[in-house]
DNA sequence: GCCAACGTTGGC
DNA sequence: GCCAACGTTGGC
């Protein structure tokens, strides 16, 4: 099982709309990044585990957990004319690219903010304590995992 | 709103 | 295949 770090912008989809979803699972649609998608398509697998991040928001961080429900398959907002992720590249017959499903686990009680990763000396390798990371998905090693749940708890 | 980082595009 | 221009992300 692998560990990933999911970013959302909380105004456009947050843990509290994962939360309110059916059955609490939704389709991680959007990405129209080449490695976001590689990783999708190669690495992530169903059961691994993910934190969910708030971005662009005050304060960015770390807000709960969410487990893959569904491996890899074509994103369909990519050939829908009305989506704001709309790719005229890409057609039923030839999607070019893939989303995932998740399913919440747990939202903190409390939010892990980027600032505290930033400063703790076991999470300062982070990714996305990196300046000019910009992918929506980054992979998490175990200890940094382990290191995270025990913030939350 | 600014700006750094960096991916993508397109002319050559 | 190079590289400048441009667009996007995201912290601050």
């Amino acid at each position: 099982m692998h560990y990933w770090l999911f970013k959302s912008e909380p105004t456009c989809f947050s843990i509290d709309d994962l939360s309110r979803q059916p059955k609490q699972i939704m389709h991680w649609d959007g990405v129209r990044n080449y490695q976001v998608r590689n990783m999708m398509r190669d690495e992530i697998k169903k059961g691994d585990h993910l934190f969910f991040y708030h971005s662009s928001c005050l304060p960015p961080g770390i807000v709960g957990i969410a487990e893959v429900v569904k491996e890899a398959y074509p994103d369909f907002t990519s050939w829908d004319i009305q989506s704001d992720h709309f790719d005229p590249k890409s057609t039923p017959e030839n999607p070019r690219w893939l989303m995932v499903d998740i399913k919440l686990v747990k939202k903190f009680s409390r939010l892990i903010s980027l600032e505290e990763i930033k400063h703790h000396s076991k999470l300062k390798n982070m990714q996305v304590t990196r300046k000019g990371n910009r992918l929506s998905i980054t992979p998490v090693t175990p200890a940094e995992w382990k290191v995270i749940m025990e913030m939350s708890a």
